[in-house]
RNA sequence: GGGGAGGUACCCAAGUGGCCAAAGGGGGCAGACUGUAAAUCUGCUGGCAAACGCCUUCGGGGGUUCAAAUCCUCCCCUCCCCA
């Protein structure tokens, strides 16, 4: 088949190092290139990825575009679903390590994986292991072996170990079998190439050693920039709070990367976008405000469809640049089904309701508290009519519409009839 | 094993008997302005309560006291130096 016909080598080459922040060792990937056109095999390119969260956001999508290059080149790309390197997490600091997934979980995590990879890269095309199948065999005995190939001094070269080393802050043990248990992977796959953020280069290099240490030709390791979150200024992250993930509505997609500083979607146009960079440079001049309408339409459009982008951007139009309803509001009803609250105490029956625990009972706040300070600020509206009295009482038996602040919207149903 | 320094709210960090739900900063949220940008200004930032106020919180347990984040005691955890 004509699969096994690979681009040249310098083609390859340049499509690989589009955005990419390092390639480790160029050289050595050239040679790999080469040999893998002349042999018509390819590069097996690995990716490893965290098994706790299979909730993709545009961060991940950085990385997982590089695979899809690999992978339009001709290339055989592995996913590696770190289900046993999960119970250690990659080292930040935390001593604790989590209790394996169970066999349930895992199956349950593996299928939204693929469904979330496959808006990206080419399932079909796309071999999935988990870590778990070659590491929990492993003995303790093995695992000394593998470990008496690397120091301490190697060890600490690593920036997060090193900063709180210098820090005095704990660094357990275990964390440092995390990169030797990554690097493990790609010893038990004789890994060709193996890609991350540029957090993961020292567990890459890790991975170098490893293979070295086992008579493997040592991976190249490529590395991307990681995305800054809308924040602007932290990497994205689910637990940051300041992530798009794909799997978002559209209208959230779409009015999250309109939150985006000036300054940040550029660069998200760059590693999020295939806009070619001719139009990038006519977007420049052009309103911060169109450019930006610009890249959340391409962005939503990729996970979304084209269909789904011009109706999320018309909504953005009504609701945050005229101040509408959006078109469509969730309904919450009050008291909340299914007696959830032990020990509420919720107003008798057809007796007003307290505003704020309507609020609340609505999933709208957290906590009455919560509520009186929102109320109390101006930023509950009912039925467009903003109130500011916590004093106030809604009567059941209708809905309601309530809106907390710019973005919550709901109608709510307040009940009468139990 | 010995000696020393520490563990405060989302994070950093002050507080060493009452005026502490706990200074200050960061972050977050809300309001004004605006392009859901940036910058700026204002307010809020444990829970329950319409309110007076009540309840829980300063690594964990026990104790002293009218009163403890602050004092005593035991325990757990972290870092440094020495062995």
């Amino acid at each position: 088949m004509s699969r096994l016909e690979f681009p040249p080598v310098d083609e390859q080459l340049k499509i690989i190092r589009r955005g990419a922040s390092d390639v480790i060792v160029e050289a050595e990937l050239s040679q790999k290139l080469e040999r893998s056109r002349r042999a018509r095999a390819p590069l097996k390119v690995k990716l490893g990825l965290d098994p706790t969260a299979p909730d993709l956001h545009l961060g991940h999508t950085v990385v997982l575009t590089k695979l899809r290059d690999f992978q339009e080149l001709g290339h055989q790309v592995i996913v590696i679903i770190g289900d046993f390197t999960g119970m250690i997490g990659d080292p930040t600091g935390r001593s604790e390590t989590r209790k394996p997934l169970t066999r349930d979980e895992i199956r349950a995590n593996a299928d939204t994986y693929r469904a979330q990879l496959g808006k990206v890269i080419d399932m079909s095309r796309t071999r999935v292991e988990f870590n778990s199948t070659w590491l929990s065999a492993l003995t303790f005995e093995h695992i000394i072996r593998e470990t008496a190939s690397l120091t301490v001094a190697r060890m600490l070269q690593r920036e997060d170990f090193a900063a709180r080393y210098a820090a005095e802050r704990p660094i357990s043990l275990h964390e440092f079998l995390y990169p030797i248990a990554q690097a493990y992977d790609s010893v038990a796959l004789s890994a060709d190439v193996e890609l991350g953020g540029t957090d993961q280069t020292f567990n890459l290099l890790v991975g170098r050693d490893l293979q070295r240490a086992h008579g493997q030709e040592p991976q190249i390791a490529l590395t991307l920039p990681l995305l800054e979150g809308l924040d602007g200024v932290q990497k994205m992250s689910k637990s940051l709070g300041n992530y798009v993930g794909i799997n978002e509505r559209p209208e959230d997609i779409f009015g999250k990367l309109m939150s985006v500083s000036d300054t940040m979607m550029w660069r998200y146009f760059e590693l999020l976008t295939r806009i070619p960079p001719a139009e990038i440079a006519t977007l420049r001049a052009a309103h911060p405000m169109d450019a930006k309408k610009r890249l959340a339409r391409a962005i939503t459009a990729q996970y979304h469809g084209d269909g789904a982008a011009t109706e999320a951007e018309a909504h953005f139009a009504r609701v945050h640049q005229h101040r509408d309803l959006p078109d469509e509001i969730e309904t919450a009803r009050v008291p909340a089904d299914g007696g959830t609250a032990a020990g509420r105490a919720l107003p008798p029956r057809g007796a007003p309701w307290p505003l704020g625990l309507v609020l609340k009972e609505a999933g709208l706040v957290s906590s009455t508290s919560e509520a009186r300070r929102m109320i109390q600020q101006g930023a509950v509206e009912i039925d467009r009519r903003r109130v500011t009295s916590v004093e106030e009482t809604l009567a059941p038996g209708r809905e309601y519409l309530i809106q907390v602040g710019k973005r919550r919207f709901k109608r709510v149903v307040l009940g009468s009839d139990g």
